[in-house]
DNA sequence: CTTCTTGTTACTGA
DNA sequence: ATCAGTAACAAGAA
């Protein structure tokens, strides 16, 4: 999609009313995320914790405060959609930014384009109005957490704790640990529809509405198809689009319609390479003459190419 | 007012 | 015991 066509894309979606300005942050943005933040928070301490809104901090602001202030931070990882802050003393701080979470890293500047507003992308003053939690480093550097809908969590748990919520995930796709052998492995046995498994984070860690629909029309395959149905081939082809995919979407740094910031305040370019999600009505862009279609899968809404993902029998 | 958005979990029914 | 499917929840927009 090029940016005139992009353009259009935004207008025709803001006339019709619907809300395209939502983002949600999948396994590539939530790395995007992880990535930013590791070179400029990995081995700073924490001098001091702001919090404006108490909601989104879980098991209470004292014990929240208290497990953070003067700690060092270790490490940053990832596992699915779920940031894991190590500040070591095997304290962990939990960070699920859910749909409009958003980390913002700054050093002397106070604004940053895009931070969270009701009218659009403009420079919005940090803390702004959906600042909840601001962490003050020790280099004079502050990381804010913003969240519109406070749907995002902050939590913070020991190693045991830790090590059972990391557990209860899926491989992790583009890890070792996701080969071709445990992706035919959780395909026996079921019979849901492909695009319910590929959410299932029990199963695969970190996909979300998006990737689920993209993965989905690169491997020419209909969402709702049972797995049951699906042909070697097209479990091979679905196993090389997952990794395909969600590695392009990171080298794109993840997908932004309207909330989806970096670290940096930077937006996610993946937008440009979408070629089913909020495309309904319009051509598909690899077969001549099909219209993308949404349909209800799973519970979700979903976008799909009649013409090249057929529904086979 | 209703309906839609999402990731996650609790729950139901098979 | 295991799996499929749905309701519920958070908060805001239209």
């Amino acid at each position: 999609m090029n940016r005139c066509k992009q353009k259009l894309f935004y207008a025709d979606k803001e006339k019709n009313g619907f809300n395209v300005r939502f983002f949600m942050p999948e396994l590539p943005e939530v790395e995007t995320v992880r990535r930013d933040l590791v070179p400029v928070l990995v081995g700073k301490k924490i001098t001091k914790i702001t919090v404006l809104h108490a909601a989104p901090v879980k098991d209470g602001v004292k014990k929240f405060i208290k497990s953070l202030q003067f700690k060092t931070i270790h490490h940053i990882d990832r596992i699915g959609k779920l940031l894991v802050v190590d500040v070591g003393e095997g304290v962990f701080l939990l960070i699920h930014l859910k749909m409009t979470g958003q980390l913002i890293y700054r050093k002397g500047a106070t604004t940053v384009e895009g931070g969270h507003s009701l009218s659009g992308f403009k420079d919005v003053p940090m803390p702004s109005t959906f600042t909840w939690v601001v962490w003050h480093l020790n280099d004079g550097s502050d990381l804010y957490f913003n969240d519109m809908r406070k749907f995002g969590y902050l939590k913070i748990v020991d190693a045991q704790e830790k090590d059972r919520i990391v557990a209860r995930y899926g491989a992790e796709p583009l890890t070792k640990k996701f080969t071709l052998d445990y992706f035919l492995k959780i395909l026996e046995k079921r019979n849901t529809p492909i695009k319910s498994l590929l959410l299932n984070q029990t199963l695969v860690a970190g996909i979300g509405n998006i990737y689920a629909d993209e993965i989905c029309f690169d491997a020419g395959i209909f969402p709702g198809i049972r797995v049951a149905i699906l042909t070697m081939k097209q479990k091979k082809k679905l196993f090389q689009s997952i990794g395909s995919i969600l590695k392009k979407a990171i080298k794109y740094k993840g997908t932004t319609f309207k909330n989806y910031l970096s670290p940096h305040g930077k937006k996610g370019n993946f937008l440009d390479f979408l070629q089913v999600y909020q495309r309904e009505g319009k051509k598909c862009l690899r077969c001549d003459g099909g219209i993308i279609a949404q349909k209800r899968i799973g519970g979700r809404n979903s976008r799909y190419c009649p013409l090249c993902q057929k529904v086979l029998h």
